[in-house]
RNA sequence: GGGAGCAUAGCUCAGCUGGUUCAGAGCAUCUGCCUUACAAGCAGAGGGUCCGCGGUUCGAACCCGUGUGCUCCCACCA
């Protein structure tokens, strides 16, 4: 069979794909095997594949695969987030394109564009997921706006209703005018920008031509102020105590009030207090009583409240203001200030508090558990250092606004009847019946629904939950379906640190509160993926490549590849197109490995040589003690560590050193044991990188030998540990010793690989098998191996272990350049020694170190004074 | 303002409980080679005040203090 020359990732991958697809490898249903599990962070169902996708798909990946490989039961379950804001607002967009208002085309109407724009855009991201190969069992595929979903949200918003842990409250919120409706605190970015402080003169009503100073950001909110307030220790404002403030334009008669709040030094020490649009006012506003009085529009205008400016916008306002308080004279300075703004994560609008009706979940006792379970290691978090993060979020945390102003989400089960009376429940009908029970008589028709829905993390918190078994919550009984018992706990949940409480804390919140165990056992924390320059890859940057791009170009195995190599857990990584070229290279050095042994011809009457019975059970041991090692890296998730040293051990151990062993003479054919053992050990091989790089591994793995039907290498058994004798590596480290150095010495003489050399050892043959020799012989292309009494005066010479070892070459050799070199590791070495011996004449080191580390300076000492001698020896020699 | 983390080769990073054959890896660089799997390669080589300063210790990249420089998270200072 002719096998290419490169290998076509393209027509590959998009075969395999579907082949692993046909055969139902992905596909998981409870059994008597150890279930692993993990389900996926739910992309936006709009969303395209970003960097930030790509990295942390690939991991879970590598997880599912190696777990599959292992004999687990694996399980990743895939889906998609409705995503309210960032959804809707496509959708707004896209109506707008059409001339349609979203108010105009009502409720209803609006839902079904959505809808048509879910089923057409939806899902992009999860077939792009495919491309990259990953092995979710698509059977699994959900969203969390599913009928079965959308009913657990609902549930659980009844449940936690009636057991008192949701209200309904006039709360300061974030105000989004450009997404109109309400964002948690999470949502709220703080930037530092440039802005200026207005220093604005307020009349005294009491006392003619006296004034009072406050100093503001947002000059346009002065049009809602209800009380100036100053320092109860402030001397210059003492005087003021019971006496009014008028308040510029609208001249209204506001108090003037003392609280210990003020900071002195800031401003003027004079504020203006805006109950209803600033959190820090509205506070003192409760607590002093004061008036409130809105002066914006839920689209940031000034409305009628305000009395002047009515309809513009905040910040023409802000601007206007200024120049009229000035013509007034009531402007004293306007002075430059570096201030944080908080701005909408998702419309980057600037964010207004404002004051409105929301509904609450009280945070106090339910995250109680989801606290302690991660400070006891009950949940891991990976890499550590998020627990204090994490504790500090969870000792502090807020109560959470969870309904958003809009119609693309989980409608709130409220009810409201006549006398502003609530009830919460699914139906209009239920409303009804819970309404009767109360004496209130309505009818279905004189029901209004709240008219808003549920905050998008109040559904994903209950993903690894829902995706299960959608109709456990709110049920005496928690036990659930076979599916839930079996899969939950799922194992590892791999995100982005950024999302730690939006949805980690929240959905440990939820396990305990509705399962009463918690969702996963280990959380890996990816890094945030960065350009080069150490710049996070946006969009606006345009500096993110285009994932698809990328696997085009250099194939989904590569890419998966420069991903994991640079990509410690929770630290950010450095991404460059350079490492997948680095991935696609291996992958060109493993089908070249392959092409070799696959031309190899087998001569059955052949008997294995002792040589290469040699490499093969040095290589098997190798690569055992790799499996071990990798083992311990996997178990600390240092996936791009396991990468490394999968990689080096392919490239290095496997290709330089392995097949050249083994290979045989141009022209000549290989014993079979030797043939049938390289194959294993390859396959081996490839059962370790398989869950990196899956495609190229499954294309050899199948092109190699004859396969069943089913034997897959992505269900192929993955390779235990076993013990390694440790002789044959000892051995080996020698043997890699004296094959460079002969081939340094090649290389200073100028000798070209073709020419065959002369190796003469002065001592003893212990330590070395005539395999080992015979292999020096191979890999050095040597006519001989010569055991000699006297060493050879005048040639190349070096020292391996305690051998030795002269090159007897024609060419002359420079005396001179030899002894400088032999000198310079004379110096080294008895510098080495001196260093030991000074630890060992130290009586204290003797004494308090601990026994194992004397006995290794005492050899290091012993080990020193042979080298010595033998370096003196040749130094003498020459000389 | 509070908290966390980081600083080791040109770049990205390892370095476990302190013990100089541990100052390492990959990439990049340089030098030879078109050797019959692979020039997308092979074989070699160079390269570091382990951020500065102090301390603990027989011994510090590692522990402690301090300074500097970055990064991130949280927070209602007009």
């Amino acid at each position: 069979m002719e096998i290419a020359k490169t290998y076509n990732h393209t027509e590959s991958e998009k075969r395999l794909y579907s082949q692993w697809m046909q055969k139902g490898f992905f596909k998981s249903t409870p059994d008597g095997r150890e279930p692993y599990t993990i389900v996926i962070p739910p992309p936006n169902v709009t969303g395209v594949l970003h960097m930030g996708h790509m990295l942390n798909n690939t991991i879970q990946d590598v997880l599912v695969r190696k777990a599959r490989m292992e004999g687990k039961n694996a399980c990743w379950v895939p889906g998609t987030d409705h995503a309210s804001i960032a959804t809707e607002a496509k959708v707004v967009a896209m109506l707008k394109d059409m001339g349609i208002n979203k108010t105009d085309i009502g409720r209803e109407e609006f839902l079904k564009y959505a809808m048509q724009w879910k089923d057409k855009y939806g899902g992009i991201i999860l077939e792009q997921l495919k491309t990259l190969g990953a092995s979710c069992d698509w059977d699994r595929t959900s969203f969390t706006m599913d009928e079965g979903y959308y009913q657990a949200v609902i549930d659980v918003f009844i449940d936690l209703y009636n057991k008192g842990q949701i209200y309904r409250g006039t709360r300061m919120v974030n105000w989004d005018p450009k997404g109109l409706t309400a964002v948690s605190d999470e949502e709220v970015l703080h930037k530092e920008v440039n802005s200026k402080l207005y220093f604005v003169k307020y009349p005294i009503a009491e006392i003619e031509g006296e004034y009072i100073t406050i100093a503001t950001t947002r000059p346009e909110t002065i049009l809602g102020d209800t009380a100036v307030c100053v320092h109860p220790d402030d001397e210059r404002y003492k005087h003021l105590a019971g006496k009014h403030a008028v308040i510029p334009m609208v001249n209204r008669k506001v108090p003037i009030i003392f609280d210990t709040y003020i900071d002195l030094e800031f401003g003027t020490g004079a504020l203006k207090v805006t109950p209803a649009h600033d959190i820090n006012d509205y506070n003192l506003g409760i607590k002093h009583n004061l008036e409130v009085i809105d002066t914006l529009t839920p689209e940031g205008k000034l409305s009628e409240a305000a009395g002047f400016y009515i309809g513009q916008d905040r910040f023409a306002v802000r601007k206007q203001i200024a120049i009229d308080l000035e013509a007034q004279g009531l402007l004293v300075k306007v002075e430059d200030i570096k201030n944080k703004v908080g701005y909408s994560e998702r419309t980057d609008a600037v964010i207004e508090p404002k004051l409105s009706m929301q509904w609450f979940l009280k945070m106090d006792t339910v995250s109680k558990p989801a606290l302690d379970n991660v400070l006891n290691g009950e949940v891991k978090l990976i890499p550590e250092k998020f627990i204090n993060t994490y504790k500090h979020w969870m000792e502090n945390v807020h109560d959470w606004c969870i309904s958003r102003q809009l119609w693309w989400g989980h409608r709130i089960p409220a009810w409201y009847g006549p006398n502003g009376k609530t009830v919460v429940c699914k139906t209009a009908q239920e409303a009804v019946a819970l309404f009767a029970a109360q004496n209130i008589t309505v009818t279905e028709a004189e029901l209004r629904q709240d008219e808003d829905v549920l905050d998008t993390w109040f559904s994903s918190w209950l993903w690894p939950i829902a995706v299960f078994d959608p109709t456990i919550f709110g049920k005496e009984d928690k036990t659930g379906n076979a599916d839930l018992q079996y899969y939950y706990p799922t194992n590892d949940l791999v995100t982005a640190p950024e999302i730690l409480f939006f949805w980690v804390a929240r959905m440990i919140i939820a396990g305990y509160e509705y399962i009463d165990k918690k969702p996963f056992s280990n959380v890996y924390l990816t890094g945030i993926v960065r350009d080069k320059q150490g710049r996070k890859m946006s969009k606006s940057l345009g500096n993110s490549p285009d994932p698809l791009d990328l696997i085009t170009q250099y194939g989904a195995d590569s890419v998966r590849v420069g991903m994991l190599l640079s990509s410690p857990a929770g630290n950010d990584l450095m991404f460059d197109e350079a490492l997948c070229k680095q991935g696609s290279m291996f992958g060109h050095k493993l089908w070249n490995a392959f092409r070799l042994i696959k031309g190899w011809e087998v001569d059955d009457s052949k008997t294995q040589s002792e040589a290469s019975k040699t490499a093969c059970d040095w290589f098997e041991n190798r690569f055992n003690e790799e499996v071990a090692n990798l083992s311990d890296l996997y178990s600390k998730y240092r996936m791009s560590e396991v990468l490394m040293s999968v990689y080096k051990l392919a490239w290095d151990d496997f290709c330089s050193w392995f097949l050249e062993m083994v290979k045989p003479p141009f022209g000549e054919k290989i014993d079979k044991v030797t043939y049938d053992k390289t194959v294993e050990l390859f396959e081996g091989l490839l059962k370790v990188l398989h869950p990196f790089m899956p495609f190229i591994t499954e294309e050899i793995w199948h092109t190699l030998k004859e396969r069943g039907e089913d034997e897959y290498i992505i269900v192929a058994e993955y390779p235990k540990i076993i013990k390694t004798n440790s002789t044959l590596i000892t051995e080996f480290a020698l043997f890699e010793g004296i094959v460079s150095n002969v081939r340094n010495i090649r290389k200073e003489k100028n000798i070209s690989p073709k020419e065959t050399l002369e190796l003469a050892i002065k001592g003893a043959k212990d330590g070395l098998s005539q395999s080992w020799l015979d292999l020096i012989t191979k890999l050095c292309n040597l006519s001989a191996i010569n055991f000699v009494t006297e060493g050879l005066q005048g040639m190349p010479s070096f020292v391996a272990g305690s051998f030795e070892c002269f090159v007897p070459i024609t060419i002359e050799v420079n005396a001179e350049e030899e002894l400088k070199k032999l000198t310079a590791d004379l110096d080294y070495t008895m510098g080495f020694l001196k260093s030991v011996q000074a630890k060992l004449a130290n009586e204290r080191f003797v004494a308090n170190a601990k026994p194992e580390a004397v006995e290794s300076e005492r050899k290091k000492e012993a080990d020193a004074n042979a080298k010595i001698k033998l370096l003196e020896e040749q130094i003498g020699a020459l000389k």
